[in-house]
DNA sequence: CAACCTCCCTAGCACTGTTAGAGGCAATCT
DNA sequence: AGATTGCCTCTAACAGTGCTAGGGAGGTTG
């Protein structure tokens, strides 16, 4: 009340562009991919839209911002535990997928673009890093990378479509129906598996094969 | 000349649902994603773009379309030939693989989507089946079914974000001159893996995760 | 004081997916 | 023959999109 203008709106909350991101990735956690737009996104920020162009060069770039925010909550890998270089990547697979995970929607900006932003480099690079450390040659060790982030990343897109990560037990379900009221004479063999097929264990059969991928380049060290 | 009105347009090209399909997919393949729109596509067949909507309930649902055609296009795995169902699950992932890399602008609409139109479901019943009558239970057959499709897909779609699949060096030109022109004291591994990284072995990287995945139901089966 | 830089604004372009509703055209019914 | 019906394409339009041009307020610097 004694007039002070400091606190009021002094120090105005100028847009910013962590700021910009912090509200994308809110906006689609809670409306979804398909509710995500630049306009919305500037209501949000209590901004016209054209002011966010001033920080971002395109919807595209904040995008690319998006996912290496994303990729940059996933813990790295410890450097040189205790642990195997197996059980590290092991967990650093887990973990990833998690992250991912808890954003579906910013998920479903991943394809098409590739995660090397200064986080998912960084990822790279102690990854591979871990790898040639642990005795794998160059050439090993980027293929122990890829494929393996290729795999995390591939597998949690195609489980976000499935109705997992979100709120989104809705169209799991209905994915669900669907599988369940399938012709038996047309598709005998997946309706008789069709119970385990949509059952909730995707993170078993996710594990289930980051740990084939481990094993394989297992078999190449003996080689 | 003799007034004939018969094949003059008499059976009128009138649309169709396979019609809009294949000249969706030829647009896609020629112009990429980015220029896809329904009314881009109603100019590729001298119609006006409502007119599209008299034969597919909407663009999403043409998308739907349009991958379960692709998915088509994968030669399905012998019913029961003399080669082993490791081989035949190799070939098949080979040749899913090799499906998506032909048509990548479509391929790029399958993350947010389940590969589950009519020829998605009749590849899993398939590939189910297969590994059904192989020795597997139910259980590790819907395992096998889905980290397999999700893996081949999951790669696939990435690769093609590498710049593979069509004519598409450019891309891939302008990620290796990123990665190679990045710090090396920032991310020394990378960097030092980066000619093996961007070298044009993405077929061998793919086949290697393959194997080990292939490799990982072979252990299952003794146990 | 003037010049600048930063940053948000209004206005608007070219485009999107999609719908409402009119109308042409062939086959069918009366 | 004429009327009716259903199929299919059209024109017109709506609400929304990403993005740009260019103006102008407010602080910082010469």
């Amino acid at each position: 009340m004694a007039g002070f203008p400091r606190e009021e709106h002094a120090a105005a909350p100028r847009l910013d562009r962590a700021e910009i991101v912090r509200a994308a990735l809110d906006l689609l956690d809670r409306d979804g991919f398909d509710a995500f737009s630049m306009r919305r996104l500037a209501v949000e920020l209590e901004v016209k839209s054209p002011s966010l162009y001033w920080h971002v060069r395109s919807k595209d770039e904040l995008f690319d911002l998006l996912i290496d925010t994303v990729i940059g909550k996933c813990p790295l890998p410890a450097a040189d535990e205790g642990d195997s270089w197996q059980r590290r990547l092991s967990s650093l697979g887990m973990d990833l997928r998690q992250v991912l995970l808890s954003h579906p929607a910013a998920t479903r900006l991943l394809p098409g673009r590739l995660p090397f932003g200064p986080n998912g480099l960084r990822l790279a690079d102690r990854v591979i890093g871990l790898l040639r450390r642990s005795g794998f040659d160059d050439r090993m060790a980027s293929y122990g990378y890829l494929v393996l982030v290729f795999y995390v990343i591939g597998f949690a897109v195609q489980e976000i479509a499935f109705g997992k990560g979100a709120a989104n037990g809705a169209r799991l379900a209905e994915v669900g129906r669907y599988l369940g009221g399938l012709p038996a004479d047309r598709y005998p063999d997946l309706v008789a598996v069709a119970d385990e097929l949509l059952a909730p264990r995707l993170t078993d059969r996710f594990e289930f094969g980051l740990q084939s991928l481990i094993d394989g380049l297992v078999k190449t060290e003996s080689a």
